[in-house]
DNA sequence: TTGTAAGCGTTATCAC
DNA sequence: GTGATAACGCTTACAA
C-alpha cells in the first residue's frame, strides 16, 4: 500500500479510500492510484481490512457432504444471493462427520464470518444453539427442527403426500413406502405417507430400508419373493428408487405397467432417461436464497425472533409412474 | 484476549503463548488460561493472527464446478492431505465460469492463502501463469498442459487405451468412440483411442458427440438408423455412456450381448446397478493428495522447477462389457 | 479533497 | 517463565 501510494504520489489513506471506492476522491488521483495498483499488482490484504473494519462481509457455509449434488444446488442458491448483497462465501466441508462440522464452525467463527449457514447439518441441538448465540445461524435442508434456531426446510410430509396423491389419482390402491432408516427426514416422509394413505382410505404399507441402493434391493427382494409386490412404490430417495427399478427389471416386472415408482429429491439420477423417475422435488436454489435472506435480516434489520420457513416441495412427473395395468400380485 | 488474561491473572502475551501451545508455559498457568478461555468462549481472531504471523496456513482451492462429483472426490483428497500437514482449506466455487474463477483467484490471494489449488480449472494460460508467479499454484485434473505451472493429471490417452485393450481382449473388432466435443480431454481421449485401435490393427471410428446425455443420443440414433451399430462403444464420459445405454435399450439391443459399452470417470452413475457400467477410473483422491504434496514442496522445500505429474488411470470392469455375441450390423 | 495519527487483535522480540 | 512493547496492513475520525 505504501508503495502504491508513493508511486501514485499520494498518501496511504488516499489509496485506502480509492480501494474502497469512496466518492470523495478526485478523478485524477483515483486513476493515478488505480494505475499504480495495477502496475504493482497490488491486492488489499483482507485480514488487515477485516481487522480495521471490524467486519468481513463474509458468510461461512458448512456443507454436510460435498459429494451430495443435492447440497451443491443449495450452495449455488446461497452464492448467488450472497453475491447480490456484496457478501463472499467461505465453504467448509463437514464430511458427514459431526466432529468435523464442529471444528468447521470454530474455524468459521475464527474467521469472523458474519453468519453461519449450515447446509444439511448433522450437528446436535446443543452445538447449534451455542453457535446461534455467537453469530446469526441458519440451518438449511436439515430434517430436524431446532426450537430457537432459524431453519429453512421443505416439508417432507407434504412431499410424501404429493407422491401418494399422484399415485392415487392414477388409480393405485396398493402402495408401499420404502423408508430411509433412522433419520428425521425418513420419519417425516413415512409419517406423511401414512397420513396421506389413510386420508385416501387406503392401508399404508411401510417397509424398512435405508439410504442406499442396496437397502432398497434387500427390501424389494423380499416383496418379490413373497409375491406381495404392490402396484406402486414410493421410495425415500432417488437412490433407493434406482435400486427398486433394478430389482423390478430382474424380476421382469415392467415400469410403469406392472409397478409405478416414485423417488425423492429429483436429483440427477431421476433425470437420466434410463431412469426417467417421477420424483418429489425440493426447491433447492430457493432454499439457499432464503437462507441468505434470513441471516441478512438478522445482520441488517436486526431481527431477533427465530424464523422457521417450511417450503412446499413439488412433483416432477416422468415415465416411471402410470395407471396400474394389473391386479395386485398375491398368492 | 485481554479479558481472558485478566480472568486467568496473567498478561496478554501469556495467553498468546498458550493458544499456540508453546512449550515454555507452566502447567498451572496454562490450565488457568485454558479454563478462562473456555469459560469466556474465547476464540482467537484469525485475521489478527495472520497479520501478526505473516502466514495463514491455508490453501485456497477453486473447484470448477461444485456440482460435479468427480471434483468433489479430488477435494476430499486435498482436504485430508492438507489436514495432515496442519493446513486449512478454503473452497471457492468457479461455477464453470472463467470470469468467476478469476475473481476467486483474487479473493484467495487477498486472503493470503499460501497456495492455490485449481481443480478442473477453465482459466486461460495467461491467468494461470500470473497466479503461479504470485503464489505456489497447482492445477489438478484439468485437461490442458501448462508449461511452467505445476499440474497433476491422469493420462487420457492411457485411459482410452485401457478401454480399447479391454474390448479387443474380449474379441471386439468393431469399436466406435463417441467423443466429448471441443475440449482438451476429449481430444486426448479420441487421440488415444485412435492410436490404440491402430496398434491393434483395427480401424478407429470416431463420432462427434459432446458432454451431455442428449449428445450421445443424437449420435447413437444415427448409428441405429444407418444400421452401422458396432459391437462396442467407448464413450467420452459416463454421462454419454448412460445416453448410449438408453438408446440401445429403445433399439432393443442387449448389453453386453449385442453391444458392449465403456464409460469414463467411473462416477456414481457407472456404479448404479441399473447401469453397471465398465468405466475408466482416474485416481481422484490420490490426485488431490499429490496436489497438496506438490505445493508443499514449493512452500517448505522451496522447489522452483515445475512438476508435471501424469498418473495412470485404471479400468473398472462391470456388466456392460462382454465378448461380442453377434456380427457387426451392416446393410 | 487530502493527509495525520490512532487503533483493530494478534504475535514476537527482548529484557527481567 | 513472564510481561512490556513494537510490529503486521489496513481503515477512519479528525484536522488541514
Amino acid at each position: 500500500m505504501e508503495t502504491v501510494a508513493e508511486r501514485a504520489g499520494v498518501s496511504r489513506a488516499l489509496v485506502s479510500l480509492v480501494m474502497n471506492n469512496s466518492p470523495k476522491v478526485s478523478d485524477s488521483k483515483r486513476t493515478a492510484v488505480l494505475e499504480a495498483a495495477a502496475a504493482l499488482g497490488y491486492l488489499p490484504n483482507l485480514h488487515a481490512r477485516s481487522l480495521a473494519q471490524q467486519r468481513t462481509k463474509t458468510f461461512g457455509i458448512i456443507i454436510n457432504d460435498i459429494h451430495n449434488p443435492f447440497f451443491a444446488e443449495v450452495v449455488s442458491g446461497i452464492e448467488s444471493a450472497a453475491d447480490g448483497h456484496g457478501f463472499s462465501v467461505l465453504i467448509l466441508n463437514g464430511g458427514r462427520d459431526p466432529d468435523r462440522e464442529r471444528r468447521a464452525v470454530e474455524t468459521h467463527l475464527q474467521f469472523q464470518v458474519e453468519a453461519l449457514i449450515l447446509v444439511g447439518t448433522r450437528l446436535d441441538d446443543g452445538a447449534l444453539v451455542r453457535a446461534s448465540q455467537v453469530t446469526p445461524t441458519v440451518i438449511v435442508a436439515s430434517g430436524s427442527d431446532h426450537p430457537g434456531v432459524d431453519t429453512i426446510t421443505a416439508n417432507d410430509r407434504i412431499g410424501a403426500a404429493l407422491a401418494v396423491d399422484h399415485l392415487v389419482a392414477l388409480g393405485h390402491t396398493d402402495i408401499v413406502h420404502l423408508d430411509g432408516g433412522d433419520n428425521i427426514s425418513s420419519r417425516h416422509r413415512a409419517g406423511g405417507f401414512e397420513l396421506a394413505m389413510r386420508a385416501a382410505g387406503l392401508e399404508p404399507r411401510v417397509l424398512r430400508a435405508g439410504d442406499g441402493e442396496a437397502d432398497a434391493e434387500a427390501a424389494m427382494a423380499q416383496l418379490v419373493e413373497d409375491e406381495t409386490v404392490p402396484t406402486a412404490i414410493f421410495a425415500f430417495n432417488d437412490l433407493l428408487a434406482a435400486g427398486v427399478l433394478d430389482i423390478l427389471k430382474s424380476a421382469e416386472l415392467s415400469v410403469p405397467n406392472d409397478v409405478s415408482v416414485v423417488g425423492y429429491d429429483n436429483t440427477f439420477i431421476a433425470e437420466l432417461n434410463h431412469m426417467s423417475l417421477t420424483a418429489v422435488d425440493q426447491p433447492r436454489r430457493m432454499m439457499g436464497e432464503l437462507a441468505v435472506r434470513t441471516v441478512l435480516e438478522r445482520i441488517e434489520d436486526n431481527r431477533t425472533e427465530p424464523t422457521n420457513l417450511d417450503l412446499s416441495p413439488t412433483l416432477a412427473v416422468r415415465g416411471s409412474t402410470g395407471p396400474p395395468k394389473r391386479d395386485r400380485i398375491t398368492r
